[in-house]
Formats: structure tokens, sequence, C-alpha cells
DNA sequence: GAATTATGACTGACTAGTCAGTCATTGTCA
DNA sequence: TGACAATGACTGACTAGTCAGTCATAATTC
């Protein structure tokens, strides 16, 4: 058979056309043009849809307008989404795997618990809380009690997951006499609290009251852990 | 025509029909049943509009859904409110207003800062998060960003005062000897942080993980001024 | 019975989802 | 290798339905 000519043609229409914005190094990948095409295309539709669905919320989301973003005809959209809601249902996990992955994988067991918890504050605030993600979390707050399914995904793959590894954190930290409170094991949500807070108040009141969100998490360390800088 | 029994049912058909919840001592009111009936019904408006709206969102609500909650033909509501955009926004208002002025009035100048702090968060929580309230806060974190107004009202009417008077109480506790961590005055959010993910957590994760509210805020507290109970 | 208030049928703008048709790409065959 | 056929990704006009807001009519009040 011969293939090759075909994918050369294919290529440079490919990139002709794809002022497409997403990935890509597919340099090195000899992904066959049509699937690579389709591939790119459903990474503008996630691309495009997050970004309606954050400024507007799910029901005043229209598809025409993610269609029209993502430089795509609105048909296409139903090739990779069964419908509206799914395809926001399918969003949430698509945004937020690969971030959960990244998270739970970085744990370099270095020294103090309290360096430990500081890392994982600052990486939150780099990964999460300045990034789109920090909106996708009001969304999913906003979301959560019209989509059940997408609540529930939230909890078992984020919270739940979260609140054990804080706790762990903490139990530790009491072990080691790094934390004072015993008690503070039995409500991880409290370690957590003042980063939720700084994620929702970035996109609710910023421009009214910046806030120092870097600063207010080590303050916040300081109560649980007791001072420790020249400050 | 027979128009007095059409009122004496009309009355006893409204409140029978109307246990509408909200104000009304207009016991003393000389109010024509004209003027009291349409209170009665922008009242119910308002807690039929406010339940929808919570349950649904404000684009996913449909102005006939509250019309037929409220017992009210939908262009009875035209009568009271310019549009739904400017019902929404009324809506917070009217809601809100009363609970900053209860909250606001409540300081009983008694003895600890702690103990001033403590009786405010079991209020709060009887006050907002067990109730509808808590929700409305949830509202308006999920349709802040594309009501501008609302968020602009919330955050002066509700934010900026909340954190004056925690900060006010911070450094009184502070004065006191009783609150270590001086740089808590700059971030009060951290002491109202605990609460707020309380009321966000019972309205998406209660049926995953109910979460003792009482009992987190007491353990932060102790955070913030140091052991007390036997516990 | 005039004035005020309430009603709900109606309208028009808008949008989720569909589908017949197009055409670039891929596979086949000489 | 070049021509032809098959494929299926993609399109966008279209349908069916929804819903905010209106207004002629009805009910109620004074």
């Amino acid at each position: 058979m011969t293939k090759k000519p075909t994918k050369a043609a294919t290529r440079s229409a490919a990139s002709a056309k794809g002022n497409v914005p997403v990935t890509s190094e597919e340099a090195a990948a000899p992904a066959s043009s049509r699937a690579a095409r389709a591939a790119e295309r459903r990474a503008a539709i996630v691309e495009a849809a997050l970004e309606e669905f954050i400024a507007r919320g799910f029901a005043a989301t229209r598809l025409d307008d993610i269609a029209k973003r993502a430089g795509v005809a609105k048909g296409t959209i139903y090739l990779h989404f069964k419908d509206k809601e799914s395809m926001f249902e399918e969003l949430v996990r698509i945004v937020i795997v690969p971030v959960v992955e990244r998270l739970t994988t970085l744990p370099p067991p270095t020294g103090s618990v309290r360096d430990l918890v500081e890392a994982f504050a600052t990486n939150f605030l780099k990964e999460v809380a300045n990034t789109r993600r920090g909106d996708l979390v009001r969304l999913i707050v906003a979301e959560g009690p019209r989509f059940p399914a997408v609540a529930d995904f939230y909890y078992r793959e984020v919270v739940s997951r979260g609140i054990a590894g804080m706790r762990a954190l903490i139990e530790l930290g009491i072990a080691r006499g790094e934390i004072r409170e015993k008690n503070l094991a039995r409500f991880p949500q409290i370690l957590v609290a003042p980063a939720m807070i700084a994620v929702i108040w970035q996109s609710l009141f910023a421009r009214h009251a910046p806030l120092d969100a870097q600063e207010m998490l080590r303050v916040h360390l300081d109560l649980i852990f007791g001072e420790r800088r020249t400050t």
C-alpha cells in the first residue's frame, strides 16, 4: 500500500488552514492528519466551552457561541459530545483529572510538615487560584446543585482525596509536635478553607479589594504551626 | 352586585392558602385590604422567586414557575418588578438587608472577645448556614460575575462590613492578649473562612459527608484563641 | 361605574439539537 | 503511480420548542 504521499499533502493542508492555537508539538507524531485534526478540534471545543461556561454559567451558554469560539460548526460539537449537559459534565472531568494527577504526584518527601504544606499551598496558588482552574471551582460551586453527577465527581476525585491527604499531613504534624491543636485532624477543612476563600475572593471581589493570597495563607499556617519567620 | 361576600372570601382565601411566612404585623395598620393584599402578593413573589433562583440559578429559572409557586399570574410579577434581571437584584437586597441589620445590631457587650466571636458564630450558623440564606450566599457566588451590581452590593453591604467588624474584634483580642497571632488582623478572612466553607459544604457535600459546622468552628476558634474547653 | 389591580393568552426572539449533503482524506486497483 | 471509489468528518440551514415580556380583558374595590 502506498501511504506516504497522502500524508505529506495532508500535512501541509492542515498547517495551512490550521491556526489552531491549541497544543502542539505533534511534530514528531506520525498522527494521520484525519485523526489529528479531529483531536485538535475536540481540544478547541473543550477550550472554548470551558471559557464560555465559566463566563456565563451552564444555562446561559449558547452552543453557537462555543462553536464560533472554537472555529467549528455547531454540528461538529455533536460529533464529540452527546448533548450540552453531558458536554458540561465531561468538561469538568477533562479539566480536573490532569490537575489532580499532577497535585497527587507531587509530594517530594522533604523536611518539616510545615514545609510540605507550604509547598502544597504555593503550588495550589500557582496551579489553581490564579488560573482558569480557579474559576472552574467557582463554576462547580455554582452549578453543583443542578448537576449531582458533577458534584459527586468533584467530591470523590478532589474533595475527599484532598481532605484525606490533609488529614494525613495534620496527623503527621501532630505526631511530630509541629501542630499543637489535636482536634484539627477532625476538620482538615479548616486547613483548606482560606485557600478556597482566596479562589472565590479573586473572582468576585478582587476588583474591590485585591487579596494577597500567598501572604494570607502564610499567616494562616503561622496560626496552625506557630510563628516562624522573622516577619 | 354582592361584594361583601367576595371580600370576605378573598380574605380568607388568601390567608388559607397564604402561609406566607414573611413579614407582617399589618394588624395595627389600617391598611386597606387593597394595599395589604398587594404587599402579601409581593412578599409571596419574593419568597417564590428566592426559592426558584436558589434551586435553578438565574438563567434557568422561569417566571412562569415563580408565578405559579407564588399563586399569582405572570403579569402580576410585572406590577412589582421591572424585569427578571432587576427582580433578581432587588431580591438579593430584600433578603440580605434585614439579615445584616439583625447581625450588626446584635453585639451585646459581654465578656471576652472569644465569647463575642463564638456568640457571633453560633448566631451565624442559626441565621444563615442552616437557612435559605445560606443558599443565597452560594447563589451570589454563582451569579456574582454575571451581576456586577449584585456582587458590588454584596461586597459593600456584607463583605466589607463583615471584614471591618472582624478586624475590630481581632484587634481587640490582640490588645487584650487573647489572640497571639498579630498578623491575623491583616486577614480577617481567615477568621471567617471556615464559616463560609461550612455554608458551601452544606449545600454541595452534606449528603456525601455531613459536617458538624458548630464543632468545626469551635475547633477553629481554639486554634486562634488557644484551647479552652475540657474537650 | 370609574379606577385600580390582576389575569393569562399571545407574540416574537431565541436556541438545543437534527440531518441531508459536501468534500478532504484514505483505501483500492490497474 | 495515478485514477477512481469509499469513507466519515464537517457543515449550517432547519425544526420544534421554550420563555420573557405584553396587553386586552376581567375582577375587585371604593
